[in-house]
DNA sequence: GACCAGGCACATC
DNA sequence: GATGTGCATGGT
């Protein structure tokens, strides 16, 4: 645990990640996260999308639409076979298949089935079973949490690792768990701003920090410190 | 044709 | 514990 003292001489405050945050609201606006119409929906995407374009992932979540099975009960029903079918466009569809599967049987076995019940269950809890089921992973469990369960977890993914990476804000070895205590460690514990501040990191990242090695242009440029990466806390 | 995209599990050393 | 590999489609 830090003293207050020295947790006023970390690099990298508080109010930085309030600053960097309004930069970022102001420049792009609100996102209106995530990208789907129903909790049910977001979980599917959040397994869909792993390492793969969002773009192939809505030609899936389309095909499940247009199949009328985008819902707990018509999709569990489904055979292995026929919802990867459904779901090749995203990619990696006979693994994604067996991971909604498992996701799904899961939701049926411990809580019957009801996202209200599962999403009732307290945060560090559910974390914690969700990473228990075969496919899911710290950021699909905290994609489901956050943007389906509305749940205060912060979500770190390909983008944020990039923005923060190429701006010098993280060592480049920075692991999931570090980062993340990042942004618990500096951020009010707020479910909606945890939301907004994680899709602004995805719009920049797309916007700016893809393929060049610095972001010299981009609204995160000079902001944050010259002299290294900021200091990670272990304890929120 | 190479490279990339909103990961994760597993084998091997 | 660290590193490498398989999984696959569609866009650039």
């Amino acid at each position: 645990m830090r003293s207050p003292a020295s947790a006023r001489r970390r690099r990298g405050s508080a109010q930085t990640f309030e600053r960097v945050y309004l930069r970022l609201y102001d420049h792009f606006g609100p996102q209106r996260w995530w990208p789907g119409e129903s909790a049910f929906e977001v979980i599917v995407g959040a397994v869909l999308t792993q390492n793969t374009s969002w773009k192939n992932v809505e030609r899936a979540i389309a095909n499940l639409r247009s199949k009328d099975v985008l819902a707990p009960q018509p999709l569990y029903r489904l055979s292995h076979a026929a919802l990867a079918e459904l779901i090749r466009p995203a990619g990696y569809f006979r693994l994604k298949a067996l991971r909604l599967m498992n996701l799904l049987e899961f939701l049926f076995t411990r809580y019957d089935g009801s996202l209200r019940r599962m999403f009732a269950t307290d945060l560090s809890t559910l974390r914690k079973e969700l990473l228990s089921v075969n496919g899911i992973g710290p950021e699909t469990a905290d994609s489901i949490l956050l943007y389906a369960g509305q749940m205060p977890t912060f979500v770190v993914d390909a983008y944020t690792n990039r923005v923060l990476k190429r701006h010098g804000w993280i060592e480049p070895e920075a692991d999931y768990h570090q980062v993340q205590q990042l942004f618990h460690s500096r951020l009010e514990t707020d479910v909606a701003l945890f939301n907004e501040y994680h899709a602004l990191l995805v719009r920049v990242g797309n916007a700016h920090c893809r393929r060049r090695p610095r972001c010299e242009d981009c609204p995160l440029a000079r902001m944050l410190p010259r002299n290294g990466p900021l200091d990670i806390d272990e304890e929120r």
